[in-house]
DNA sequence: CTTCTGTTCAACCGATTGGTTGAACAGAAG
DNA sequence: CTTCTGTTCAACCAATCGGTTGAACAGAAG
């Protein structure tokens, strides 16, 4: 799973890993800190520190035996402009069903296409 | 994987999937429609498709034999949501911490915090 | 009826995931 | 030095995932 979008998605897949980074949003925090409320070992709150990091949702800086976690709320952009990219897509669509419906005789668009008798009514 | 939030974000974890709803997005299409372009079973492409009902990102409606699929573009607001919210707080903590820095004599902002001598300097 | 097309179900397989325990490593402190 | 704290690495395990094949089902058509 190379792509970076995957990884991405992936990442916030987990409930675990979305809090985190919730928590994160308003501050940084180091891994036992980070475990702390949930009722899994620190090593299982590494692994999805982990993850997150491959995302690049998270940076770790070195601050004597501490490894302080930072949120880096860029990559947002990536998934964020992937949604809106087809979001916008989807709804123009419909907008223009909605024309098509609307510039429509009421019978023939609340009829639309019915299926072609195979020979002309008697 | 109960909720809902993490159903959307798994399902767009996988780029095939990822690449279906942006041709859906485009118009409704039939499973094997979807399956064409890609060089896996029509089986495993109807997988991809219930991942994606699951998440309800996609409905299906009844013609026939056939069962086309139709993007449900409101999910994305579930994501762009929580996204928002995160990022928002990521980044007017940003900008609270440069407020603070512009606040600071330079040479307090350029090494902060240095840590604190345990005696009085000679 | 039988056949053909579109779709799904069921069972299986290898790879990945999220968790565990136990050991190791790095740096502060006794 | 030894010990303590914070973190990661390694091996393992059960569950899930993305894929396959083969069988089944639903509806159109011969």
């Amino acid at each position: 799973m190379a792509d970076p979008l995957s990884r991405v998605f992936s990442a916030l897949a987990d409930p675990t890993r979305r809090d985190m980074v919730a928590r994160l949003a308003a501050g940084d925090a180091t891994v036992n800190e980070l475990a702390a409320p949930y009722d899994v070992t620190v090593q299982a709150v590494s692994k999805h520190l982990k993850v997150l990091q491959d995302a690049g949702l998270v940076s770790r800086s070195r601050e004597a035996q501490r490894r302080p976690v930072h949120l880096e709320a860029k990559v947002f952009d990536l998934m964020t402009k992937w949604i809106e990219l087809y979001r916008r897509e989807a709804e123009e669509r419909y907008r223009r069903l909605d024309d098509v419906l609307a510039s429509m005789p009421d019978d023939v668009a609340t009829h639309p296409a019915p299926p072609p008798q195979t020979g002309a009514p008697s």
